[in-house]
DNA sequence: TTGTGTTTTATTGCCTCC
DNA sequence: GGAGGCAATAAAACACAA
């Protein structure tokens, strides 16, 4: 096997050497670079030649392809960057500039203030294990991707991520919340104990990086908008609330009564129509306007869900519909429910792949278009139910569908090939993002005023923009560990009858891991 | 099928660091 | 001066709409 694939890798150097055509990289090539790059941004020389030998490609295409990634990174978080300064001129969300990145006029992260630090240095700490403040974690890292990308990507970090988000207007742009996981109860972020962060391989770099920024922004803005309203001896923000008694929402809605609570809690501090006005809307209208909205994204809370699975794109979008589900919790009349945080914990089982070091990366067409959510809520029941029982009968889904229902029949060994897919779907996915993103806006807004069913179809109809999006080559996770590379190339390209090249099979990167790692896209 | 736009890969030149 | 990285650019590959 090894003498094939190194026959391979000959093959594939002597004929890349031979034609001077570029030649696009294999997947699996792509998505262990991918990988390995969400590991090492800047691999070492040792690195580069064994990534090199064991992908079948030359050092140079390695450090080629990782300078070019770096750099995609890096235009994703200017565009990202560019992207979050629109929407703050564009709405009236306080923003601490203070506390954020330092940008042109176009919002755009300045060079002086990327550069700032070697990120050499920091991917050499961080593979060290030094841990960054998270500040200089989130300021210094790019990537993922997680990424993204992914990784996952990955995001993608995609890159994609992610990436990958500039959909997110301001008004749902979930960095405006901070991640309640890592906050204190001043608000202040808090080092995530070095445990958790390697636990988690939580490596904030480009998204990461633009998140944590604009984070610091969002909670101060949060706190803004609460100004008096936030009552000094209540719970702070990021602390749970105690549940109702059960039965709670079971008696008929009542009128509101002004509750002390109600009216120093729910406090609507920037809206001009308030002071004075008899306007607080009803604790049933407030309840069912926070339940509509929980209902509305549900669908989209799927998606959420599967950022378990999938990395850290939609690990960053969870983080992120918490944090503003944490702040709706705070809004919110009732305070039936646990902070979502720990709803959704709930909602999706208990996993350790939610810390999975896989999830760095984001950006994701994907995600973008499926995570715009507000809040979050219990999704248990759909999973169990409707959804999943739709999504499981595979003979009448679409392969989009079918897609889909791998998010939920999660099973770990396939982490890595999820994570692997994910990261592709998104690199890919970004591709249309910038000239496209004002149409899915809209469609969204189409999305958001009608009911479930037609926001499922919709969202059907989002998921298969970006399924169109995944590489046909890529075959479904549940079959994609049991086919044989070379399956997998007589797939590629069924109708244009490419001829596949010799690619390295995948175990290759199985062979006797060096310290650092190779990644383990295996099956593909 | 074709045209267009986007992404990816390769090349080159410049800059910084040692 | 060499090595490594970044940025700009060109061109191929790809995706998608008409």
């Amino acid at each position: 096997m090894l003498e094939l694939s190194e026959v391979h890798s000959e093959e594939n150097k002597v004929s890349s050497e031979k034609d001077k055509k570029r030649r696009l990289k294999t997947p699996a090539q792509v998505m262990a670079l991918e990988k390995f790059y969400n590991e090492h941004r800047y691999p070492t020389e040792e690195m580069k030649s064994q990534l090199a030998e064991q992908l079948g490609l030359t050092e140079k295409q390695i450090s080629g392809w990782f300078c070019h990634r770096r750099l995609k990174d890096k235009r994703l978080l200017r565009d990202e960057a560019c992207a979050s300064g629109r929407q703050d001129r564009s709405s009236g969300v306080i923003q601490d500039r203070g506390s954020g990145l330092g940008q042109d006029s176009c919002g755009s992260t300045k060079h002086g203030d990327y550069r700032n630090v070697d990120p050499r240095e920091v991917e050499s700490r961080r593979l060290y294990g030094n841990d960054f403040p998270v500040a200089d974690l989130t300021y210094k890292h790019r990537s993922h991707y997680t990424e993204t990308v992914s990784g996952a990507d990955n995001t993608s970090s995609e890159s994609s991520s992610s990436s990958q988000d500039k959909f997110f207007s301001q008004a749902e742009d979930p960095y405006d919340m901070e991640n309640p996981r890592y906050l204190t109860h001043n608000g202040v972020i808090a080092p995530v104990n070095a445990k958790n962060e390697k636990i988690m391989g939580y490596k904030p770099s480009g998204y990461l990086k633009v998140k944590g920024e604009i984070e610091n922004a969002a909670i101060t803005a949060v706190k803004k908008q609460l100004g008096g309203h936030y009552r000094e001896d209540g719970p702070p923000l990021g602390v749970d609330f105690q549940q109702l008694p059960p039965g709670a929402f079971e008696s008929p809605i009542r009128k509101p009564v002004r509750e002390p609570y109600d009216d120093e809690n729910l406090a609507f501090p920037n809206s001009p129509d308030i002071s004075g006005v008899e306007r607080q809307p009803s604790l049933s209208d407030k309840y069912e306007l926070y339940n509509s909205k929980l209902s509305s994204q549900d669908l989209y809370m799927e998606e959420a869900n599967c950022s378990r699975l999938h990395g850290s794109y939609f690990q960053d979008k969870i983080s992120q519909l918490k944090q503003k589900s944490t702040v709706l919790n705070h809004v919110k009349p009732f305070p039936k429910r646990n902070s979502s945080l720990d709803l959704y914990e709930d909602s999706a089982g208990e996993s350790p792949v939610y810390n999975s070091k896989k999830n760095q990366r984001m950006s994701s067409k994907h995600a973008v278009e499926g995570m715009r959510i507000d809040s979050v809520t219990n999704r248990r029941g759909h999973y169990d139910g409707k959804i999943e029982s739709e999504l499981h009968d595979q003979a009448n889904v679409s392969p989009n569908l079918i897609q889909r229902s791998e998010y939920f029949k999660f099973k770990p060994p396939n982490l890595i090939l999820n994570h692997c897919e994910l990261l592709d779907t998104e690199e890919r996915g970004l591709s249309t993002r910038m000239t496209k993103e004002e149409k899915v806006n809209r469609k969204w807004k189409g999305i958001k005023e009608h009911g479930n069913q037609v926001k499922l179809k919709m969202h059907s109809t989002n998921e298969m923009t970006v399924a169109k999006r995944v590489r046909p080559d890529i075959p479904q996770q549940g079959y994609v560990t049991k086919a044989s590379f070379t399956e997998m190339q007589t797939r590629k390209f069924p109708s244009k009858g490419i001829e596949p090249r010799p690619i390295p099979t995948m175990p290759l990167l199985l062979e006797p891991k060096p310290k650092w790692h190779v990644p383990e896209c295996t099956g593909i």
